[in-house]
DNA sequence: CCGCGGGCCTGAGAGC
DNA sequence: TGCTCTCAGGCCCGCG
């Protein structure tokens, strides 16, 4: 699923259960995700107090009163579904008839009341890890990772700096997370299309030099900061499986300009291209070989 | 160092 | 109905 959007809107959600909470009592239902849980998993995090929920790329960051940070990351498939054990789900409520792949299950007791807190995962290329809090930021998650592209510290000359030099495609260097972190195959693809830059084009053609490149770079950084905030305003997008923390799905999936439209028209205004659909780094890149140059 | 392809998993949907 | 095939939002690793 997750993107950074997602990623963010599922921090939003689990804060008001999560901060200052403690954990009750924690229940694996399988010794592993796509990695096996660390020793001691439960045992670690129980009696615990959570600190702050936080985000990096598309890191969930729980800061603990222990030695150890919880990091969990969602992978492709990846959800978190918070309860209020003392007020029952609605009977409309979107989520109680899943229940196969609930992973983990936290229960909570807080000043907000007491929750459990489902994580559920069908593909299980998520996981969960505990770091020692004093080695978090040299971590091989977290060392190398790029600039957040949220807030106004990625602009025109940012971009340019990270993209000079690098021949690959501005598809496959927007996907690098060494260099913007929390991009994923959508965002990718609609801010391009925003920005009107061909997704083949090789990435140090967006430059500081010339009047011409230097417009590209700011427009490119324009349109992913947009496109990001916009995402997040929306609740993220949901194909199959991403969901809000109460079970509602994001509603960004229907802003998308060119994901998922191969053949649509485009909707730049003046243009008449149709959306193609074509495969960079063995996935699939949507847009307008029309008005993206 | 850089860029690319394969692999990890399950489920949904298309086509026969 | 049911089989098989393709594809899916991420990331790590190893190769050239």
């Amino acid at each position: 699923m997750p993107e950074l959007p997602e990623v963010e809107t599922v921090k939003r959600g689990l804060a008001p259960a999560m901060e200052g909470a403690r954990f009750d009592k924690v229940e694996l239902n399988r010794p592993n995700l796509r990695f096996p849980f660390p020793p001691n998993f439960a045992a670690r995090l129980k009696n615990c107090t959570i600190n702050s929920v936080a985000r990096r790329a598309k890191y969930l960051i729980l800061h603990l009163d222990s030695d150890d940070v919880l990091v969990m990351h969602l992978g492709m498939s990846g959800s978190f579904y918070v309860e209020n054990k003392n007020s029952p789900p609605a009977k409309s409520d979107a989520r109680t008839r899943i229940t196969a792949h609930d992973h983990v299950i936290f229960h909570l007791s807080g000043a907000n009341g007491e929750h459990l807190v489902t994580y559920n995962d069908p593909r299980r290329f998520g996981f969960m890890d505990l770091i020692a809090a004093e080695n978090l930021s040299s971590h091989k998650f977290f060392a190398k990772l790029g600039i957040e592209p949220t807030g106004n510290s990625l602009d025109g000359k940012c971009l340019a700096r990270l993209l000079a030099n690098r021949k690959a495609p501005l598809k496959a260097a927007l996907l690098d997370q060494k260099l913007i972190a929390g991009l994923g195959n959508i965002y990718v693809c609609e801010a391009l299309w925003q920005a009107g830059l061909a997704p083949t084009r090789i990435s140090h053609t967006i430059s500081t030099s010339g009047a011409k490149a230097r417009a590209n770079a700011i427009a490119l950084a324009d349109a992913v900061r947009d496109v990001i905030a916009r995402a997040i305003a929306a609740g993220g997008s949901s194909l199959n499986d991403h969901r809000q923390t109460d079970g509602t799905p994001g509603y960004f999936q229907h802003e998308f300009n060119v994901y998922n439209r191969e053949n649509e028209p485009c909707r730049k205004s003046h243009c008449s291209g149709h959306i193609k659909r074509i495969v960079q780094s063995g996935r699939s890149t949507y847009y307008c070989d029309s008005c993206q140059k």
